[in-house]
DNA sequence: TCAGTTCTGGACTGCCTGGTACAGTCGTCG
DNA sequence: CGACGACTGTACCAGGCAGTCCAGAACTGA
């Protein structure tokens, strides 16, 4: 029963919606922020959320899959043309520098993964086709560099990328946890490492 | 000003109530956990909580302090004598199963502390340290067998036990994001696989 | 036994939360 | 311009939350 918005105006008041509302998430957690935050922060009223959302679980779902598609949209326009170690090489350098730039907060998808995954199933699954596309972008990577012959006709990109991405996922828990860049620096480098053992 | 407890009944009660915290926080999540429902699942009232902590905070660090003391002696039983790359891949074929069991949770230690690094410094430093603990015990076990010719004297155990770690705790955060058990054992193959190209 | 301390039960408070109700304004289209 | 539906401001509610309080029970040591 959650309306679409009809005109202009609502569709401009419902996305000033998501976007606090993601901001404030990715900023202080899912489950410490609270709606009359994400409103105040709006400009918005309680009738506005309830109109264009069933509940604070609806807000919660379009609020990360918002932040998943700014996410996604900066991982393509850094990864969408790879096709080198090289270049990518310089991408996952590129990405590690601004998340310790940002003072060493979780994954920007994982965080919220982890927090929601067991509480909102329909946020779970948004974040989950994030890690999809992420994981596919490294691939298709992966794939030009073995059509280029950089990389060996016998390893699997997918399967690779996975390996890659969890390496980078896992750097990022150990280097918030402790606060400190260089877990996330080892893991980034034994995962290239694993990548340059099926160069041809 | 939180109470020490003098008596055996002082003691009791302030362990069960730190034990039902670190259930319900594991199980629920931190924020997602009520003290009325640790206190009821302790059998306790609000008068011993703020006997014994000063509030809430003061519970949370506790009970995560609790919880990385029993995984961290978990896994120094199951690492503490590893001494071959067959040990070491047994016991970590042993913590994926166990993990799959529950149902792909987060990291006992890993869900924690991202939940709780941004809010609680006092908690982040108990879940930094069991990380550290697990790494060396890692580390440690790579040095035996680093001692025993298996791995070449050239390989650093520290270096690839944080990356090993990492990569099984990036399989765990997108195991938990996709509800899938795959991403764990990929990550898990490729760290071991990192491994065995430092064999002797 | 008794005085002093530690511990316990549970009622109580004030605040904040997600959610509702409703009357009023704005935009659109015939 | 007029009417209807989309949109908005705000007051309101019940329930749950962390935290306080105090009277009394249990334990300790002398």
């Amino acid at each position: 029963m959650p309306a679409e918005p009809r005109t202009g105006r609502g569709r401009a008041s419902r996305e000033r919606i998501v976007e606090s509302a993601a901001a404030l998430f990715a900023e202080r957690g899912v489950a410490a922020t609270s709606l009359d935050e994400v409103l105040a922060a709006a400009g918005a009223g309680k009738s506005q959320l309830y109109h264009y959302f069933r509940g604070r679980d609806e807000l919660v779902e379009a609020a990360v899959g918002h932040r998943c598609a700014l996410v996604v949209a900066g991982l393509t326009q850094t990864l969408g043309e790879v096709a080198t170690l090289a270049g990518l090489e310089q991408a996952l350098a590129g990405f590690a520098a601004g998340y310790e730039q940002m003072g060493l907060p979780g994954c920007p998808i994982g965080s919220l993964a982890a927090e929601v995954a067991e509480h909102n199933e329909g946020a779970r699954k948004q974040a989950a086709a994030a890690f999809d596309t992420w994981e596919r972008l490294v691939a298709r990577a992966l794939e030009r560099m073995r059509e280029s012959g950089e990389l060996r006709a016998d390893a699997s990109p997918a399967t690779l990328a996975t390996a890659l991405l969890a390496s980078l996922e896992g750097g990022m828990v150990l280097s918030q946890a402790r606060k400190d860049p260089a877990p996330l620096h080892i893991a980034l480098e034994a995962g290239l490492a694993q990548l340059r053992a099926h160069l041809a």
